[in-house]
DNA sequence: AGCACGCCGACT
DNA sequence: GTCGGCGTGCTC
């Protein structure tokens, strides 16, 4: 009399943008061994797609008679740990994003696309046919031959044969003389492990020992170290001490082209296998990536932002480097910040986390200041030369020639002379940012967005750098034919003036145009360390990351773009990209010098930093923040829509307000509709409604209740529009 | 997002 | 007469 359980129900999210799970009965092999984490085949609507089992309950909201079995399993065990898939969903509802999309975005391409995921080679062997062909072969071609030759010495890899030498094996395999099997996939290649351990100076033996006492449980440490301090030495000698644990790492870098460089001081250091995880990869080597992580065979995983998912499943340390860097916040779908999750994960795991950087996000200030994270001090230069000495140069004062005044090029010739290296750095690549027109005043103007056109000599280029509209250089105005001038300073036009000034001294040119060459970055680096460069001049890619330990003076261009920009942000970025830059200089034994041209000397931010560094500018940046009421001291999200008109973007988001009116939104404030400040872009409008709230949940609880409202809007099918929660940018 | 259904225009 | 445009609705 045995009554029969019900059988259970699958709970599933899909790779739709539907904020929403689909629930399914078991497929007809049933349901045991299913756990939360496992991919499904499952009906979806009339396709068969790939879903995410993320709960097992008991109860639909739907009647049994209303759901569709799954067709099958596809996993033997699920894709990642509990902790792991339970922060995996937290984050979907935290960003509100949909919870497929998450998942989905979390694997590389081929689980998404249903590849297994344990890490097996397919092999091909000779079969008994195949022996016996190899003992009297019958007439074969030359490539056929040597194909059974190899196979008579041992299995193959498929993927390690050659287009032909696989027609080969076809015909091998009709003939039988072949057969497959499945073995487990090699383990990458450890590390070298035998780079000498520089000797500790005592701030890095104190943060390596307070982190390496600390492994057993959740910790979160700011480890705030000046460039050159010695943080990389810091996470090794951490990394060591958890791998000695049996455990393994991750580390997250930003995504710029310097993770050759990291990668290979850690495969230096470390005698195991260190994989890496970022977008210059091909699918085929994400995957075998993600596969050794997740089996354990590669201890060590350095990557970029979404390489925060990766399943470790004996994970011991996170280490976010540069984590005040923005390439860490996603931009488009899931707009999630691998910096706050690798934080969620760490706390979710009981494991610790470090924050490394040398100008730390005004967030992670706060959090260091109140207790949250630990602060951990580096404050010497490792090759210890003292702090530069950095120094206002006020435009307005001195005269100049193609931005660069009179003091800057007296500081130049001196440091040149002195045999000192020069970095250059202005944040503006291309020739110059504006095309005029002397006569009638037209400015060559982007036909998509809301902006000008940048000149672009050396390629005769009109160039957007917004949208990447890109056009020949007219000959004369278009509008009353007088011969056209461009004005103000990108990098390629102080390039030339700097050649013509200083004609003895070879210039390296550092940014996306040049760069764009493969290759290239490794020679003009090349030039820059053997020091046959003796100007380096260059974006913000020149400020990240490299060592140049013989600049002695680095000179910032303009800092004025970021003094007064529209974004809450702009201060800090600025200062960070300053103190990035001016860490370069004076490096070995030579004292630095850093020069910052600007027309505003009094800015009050500006003078706390050149006067009392980073801490000061934190300092006034935070008072600032919190008079004002933006983050760190409340909490953000934005609603943005575009549109092909001005007025589709705006009436759907009074739409979207005026469907808020009957919700609950105590202590949050619902800000615009506001134009972007480029309204523009790419052909299309841009605008914007700001939710700010002094606390995290009155604001969740709004969003929560208000995009089924937004998602209903008759408008919400013409019009583009993301929610946006803790966004870096809201111009 | 896909995919189907459903009504109005220029074409084999 | 149909092929096909994209508006609207639905996906357990």
């Amino acid at each position: 009399m045995s009554q029969q359980s019900p059988s259970p129900i699958l709970s599933v999210v899909i790779d739709t943008p539907l904020r929403r799970r689909f629930d399914y009965l078991p497929p007809p092999a049933g349901a045991s061994g299913l756990r939360p984490g496992m991919r499904l085949s499952v009906p979806f609507g009339k396709r068969r797609v790939i879903g995410y089992l993320v709960e097992i309950k008991d109860d639909s909201e739907l009647p049994r008679a209303r759901l569709k079995a799954a067709f099958e399993v596809l996993d033997s065990r699920p894709l990642w740990d509990e902790p792991t898939l339970a922060l995996l969903l937290w984050a979907a509802d935290y960003y509100h994003h949909a919870p497929g999309e998450v998942l989905a975005g979390a694997v590389p391409a081929g689980i998404r696309e249903g590849a297994a995921a344990d890490a097996w080679t397919a092999r091909w062997r000779l079969s008994t046919a195949g022996v016996a062909s190899v003992a009297a072969p019958p007439r074969l071609g030359a490539r056929q031959r040597a194909l059974l030759e190899r196979l008579a010495a041992g299995p193959v890899d498929h993927a390690g044969l050659e287009p032909p030498e696989r027609a080969a094996l076809r015909g091998f395999v009709e003939r039988g003389w072949v057969e497959s099997f499945e073995e487990p996939s090699a383990a990458p290649p450890p590390g070298r492990g035998d780079g000498r351990a520089p000797t500790l100076t005592a701030a890095q033996q104190a943060a390596t020992s307070a982190i390496s006492g600390a492994l057993d449980g959740y910790s979160a440490w700011l480890l705030h170290g000046v460039t050159g301090s010695g943080k990389t030495e810091v996470y090794l000698q951490v990394i060591a001490e958890v791998l000695a644990r049996g455990r393994q790492a991750l580390v997250l870098v930003p995504e710029i082209a310097l993770t050759p460089q990291l990668l290979g001081r850690f495969r230096q250091r470390l005698a195991v296998p260190v994989v890496s995880l970022n977008s210059s990869m091909t699918d085929t080597e994400r995957l075998a990536a993600w596969r050794a992580a997740r089996s354990g065979a590669a201890p060590v995983v350095v990557g970029t932002r979404s390489a925060v998912f990766t399943p470790l499943p004996e994970l011991g340390l996170i280490v976010v480097d540069e984590e005040h860097d923005s390439s860490f916040k996603q931009q488009e779908g899931f707009r999630y910040s691998a910096r706050d999750l690798a934080v969620a994960r760490a706390s979710r795991l009981g494991i610790p986390v470090v924050l490394g950087s040398a100008t730390p996000s005004l967030e992670t200030l706060v959090n260091a200041r109140e207790g949250r994270y630990q602060h951990l001090s580096l404050p010497e230069r490792a090759g210890s030369a003292g702090k530069p000495r950095v120094a206002v140069v006020d435009l307005r004062r001195h005269a100049a020639r193609d931005g660069i005044a009179q003091p800057t090029l007296a500081a130049i010739e001196r440091h040149l002379a002195a045999r000192g290296q020069v970095l250059v750095y202005l944040n503006r690549r291309g020739y110059a940012p504006t095309l005029f027109c002397p006569g009638c005043g037209w400015m060559a103007p982007c036909p998509a967005c809301d902006a000008r056109l940048t000149v672009h000599m050396g390629r005769s280029r009109l160039v957007c750098h917004h949208c990447g509209a890109d056009e020949p250089m007219p000959y004369g105005c278009p509008k009353c034919a007088s011969e056209l001038r461009p004005v103000g300073q990108g990098t390629e036009r102080v390039e030339q003036t700097l050649n013509e000034l200083f004609p003895e001294a070879p210039l390296v040119r550092i940014d996306r145009d040049v760069i764009r060459h493969r290759g290239h970055i490794e020679k003009a680096l090349d030039d820059i360390s053997s020091g046959r460069a003796r100007i380096l001049l260059g974006t913000q890619m020149l400020a990240k990351g490299h060592d140049y330990p013989d600049v002695t003076l680095v000179a910032v261009l303009n800092a004025d773009q970021g003094l007064f920009g529209a974004d809450f942000r702009a201060a800090e970025r600025l200062a960070q990209q300053i103190i990035q830059v001016a860490g370069r200089a004076g490096r070995g034994d030579r004292p630095g010098e850093v020069l910052v041209q600007t027309s505003f000397p009094e800015h009050p931010l500006l003078i706390s930093l050149v006067h009392g560094g980073y801490e000061a500018f934190a300092d006034g940046a935070l008072a600032e923040r919190k008079l004002a009421g933006w983050p760190p001291y409340s909490r953000l999200a934005v609603l943005r829509a575009d549109a092909a008109s001005r007025d589709e973007a705006r009436s759907f988001l009074d739409a979207a307000l005026e469907a808020a009116r009957g919700l609950d939104a105590r202590g949050v404030r619902l800000l615009g509709p506001a134009i972007a400040a480029m309204e523009r872009r790419a052909h299309r409008y841009r605008a914007q409604v700001l939710i700010e709230s002094a606390q995290r949940g009155p604001l969740h609880r709004l969003i929560d209740q208000w995009l089924p409202l937004i998602e209903a809007l008759p408008g919400a099918r013409a019009v583009r529009w993301s929610i946006d929660v803790d966004p870096i940018e809201v111009d």
